[in-house]
DNA sequence: ATCTTTAACCTACATCGTGTAGAATGAAAT
DNA sequence: ATTTCATTCTACACGATGTAGGTTAAAGAT
């Protein structure tokens, strides 16, 4: 969690899972919560949960003889690492950068000028 | 140009480089202009080179026995299309969703906030 | 207690991106 | 002609990634 500890598009895919979850979650349980066309066999997602631990992103509870694994970032917190990373890498740390580019990249829709005046009212 | 052609650290300091430059440059000068710490020989600044093109991302014309090389993409048009990919792949293309995690990151600063609220008034 | 099921662990491997650059080629300058 | 120097081709090691088989160990069934 320290580190800049970047997830492959698969571990992403698992942590959506694990996040989405209120309880630890078994690798059983991520295998049914797997979109249809991904079909992981349940060694690959051992892996890819491995790998999560290794990278101290979720960690594991053995009961019995299946691991249950929870977040040790919260999905939260994790947008906003990412998001202060991108903002370091691409725009050299400045947000004023990053809100002209969305600006001029005519991202922004009269919804989200709207939501964001109202947030900005704080 | 077409497609979210990413380009890696390396590349990025080379673009940095053309982009700068207000005439197209050559691989010599390109030289010259890395930071002290950049050792890089010719030949891997060619590499670099080569492999933006194949990405689309600069041009060269050849002039004598050097290509001169320019951007096909402005730095603009680049830091729009990677923070476009970027709110669609870590923020599920929500800008809102992007605002908040700025905002509970603690990364705007008052200053931030008074730009901001500057350019909605649009 | 033994057999069967099943989860985890270890290991592997092909592919791709990346940094790095040498060797060969070919044209320009002297 | 010979030297110089930019380009092109080729290569390679390393790490990340997707993918999973074989082996082991433990839980559950009979």
């Amino acid at each position: 969690m320290t580190k800049g500890h970047r997830m492959s598009e698969a571990e992403k895919q698992i942590m959506d899972i694990i996040w989405a979850s209120d309880r630890p979650v078994t690798t059983a349980e991520i295998l049914t919560k797997l979109p249809e066309h991904k079909a992981w066999k349940q060694n690959t997602v051992i892996t890819f949960l491995a790998r999560l631990m290794e990278k101290g992103i979720v960690s594991a509870t053995r009961i019995g003889k299946a691991h249950h694994y929870k977040p040790c970032v919260t999905e939260r917190e994790y947008l906003q690492l990412e998001t202060k990373q991108f903002i370091q890498d691409v725009h050299r740390g400045s947000v004023p950068g990053l809100i002209s580019a969305l600006y001029d990249g005519g991202q922004l829709t009269k919804e989200d000028i709207e939501s964001l005046k109202k947030l900005l009212e704080e």
